[in-house]
DNA sequence: GTGGTCTAGACCACC
DNA sequence: GTGGTCTAGACCACA
């Protein structure tokens, strides 16, 4: 996935999301090693200090941790992951359930309406 | 629901996302008169040129209609609202569905994750 | 209290013990403004993103809070300010036992030099 | 007690300290030989006149002497070995005082809380 | 090379 | 005026 980033949101914010989705899809594994601040600024096209801001709060997450010298490199407790993955999961739900509240459509709607976007795809 | 406007936004475009909400949700009855176009800039607390623009947005879904002489109408074509009540609902669900698939869950495991959340959210 | 900063420490961890001190303190009280983050950039004679950066540990401590226009304020919250009171003295007295504990000393050796100490500072 | 020198102050000073609580605590014996100065700063991975000057201030202090011959002993003086481990004890007393004064606890409180403390870790 | 910190200076939104 | 963010560039410790 490309760093696609809007000016009119806070930088850091959306490489924290950017790099959270990274590790909680496993597309960066537990354990491995993230490139250098540096690397990671120069491939998002962002100042160093604003990528160092972005790991800071994935460190507060506990999503990495820091090796003082070699680097930083993804948790290895496999939990705290899964567990930051069931929050982001649980908050879409919770999102969606309120838009469709909106529009007027209760829980069970939301399954019927699923179900009938599932069943036009396959056509 | 207030009038909350994002300046990082299209000011009209918003406008158009929140009358069309509260016609598809029903809070706006088919049939029924429109306050003025001055008056919904005052609410809104925006110049009535944007307002304008907003309703004629909303006339070319065919949500409004204008009235020569008395004003302006919600559409009484209820299949018309339908549909569009409908069209969003379907676009809050594929977008649900994509935010799901990105953090690595496919469309079982959504059913499955709303069921969990709305057990817990009885608790 | 001045502002004594050590060059051999990070400065922002400096300000960020300053602060807290003065708050648990009660020096600066519940509720109350703090000078804006020029004004204690400058009575500190650090640069303003540096005493920006040791508020933001604050508020993630939650001892301040920020209200976006008017300012920063200390928290209401006195049990939470208590709190880190409370933490910051367990923490003294951990050290404490540990120091003299590597001399020699144990538990009721402490108190029976603490008591001395005052005898004789009484003299 | 491995040798943990912090380059941000002076060497030989930390290597007295390092030192001198061997000998209050017991752990160099009194009367006992130390190893020779080259020895010692093979060990603590310093410079061998770096050593020498930590090994002429606690002469200064008198917890070592010197046989000419022989190398450098501890002192066999129990009652100045004693003396300094008091005073280092008065010390780290009067320092915890008065930090926990600066939270703004009263001697009384210290009690208190160091009793609180004891019985917590009890649990 | 790595991360961590600090400074200087700029721009923005809010009121 | 307030806080928030971003950039640029520098220096340091560690190994």
């Amino acid at each position: 996935m490309a760093w696609v980033l809007n000016p009119d949101r806070p930088i850091y914010l959306q490489l924290v999301e950017h790099i959270r989705l990274q590790i909680v899809s496993g597309h960066y594994p537990p354990g491995s090693r993230l490139p250098s601040v540096r690397d990671l600024a120069g491939e998002a096209a962002v100042n160093p200090n604003t990528m160092q801001k972005a790991l800071g709060e994935l460190e507060r997450l506990e999503l990495l941790y820091t090796q003082r010298t070699s680097g930083r490199y993804i948790t290895e407790d496999v939990q705290r992951i899964a567990q930051v993955k069931q929050d982001l999961a649980y908050q879409q739900i919770h999102d969606f359930f309120v838009q469709m509240e909106r529009l007027g459509y209760g829980k069970d709607d939301c399954f019927r309406l699923m179900e009938a976007v599932i069943e036009g795809g396959k056509q």
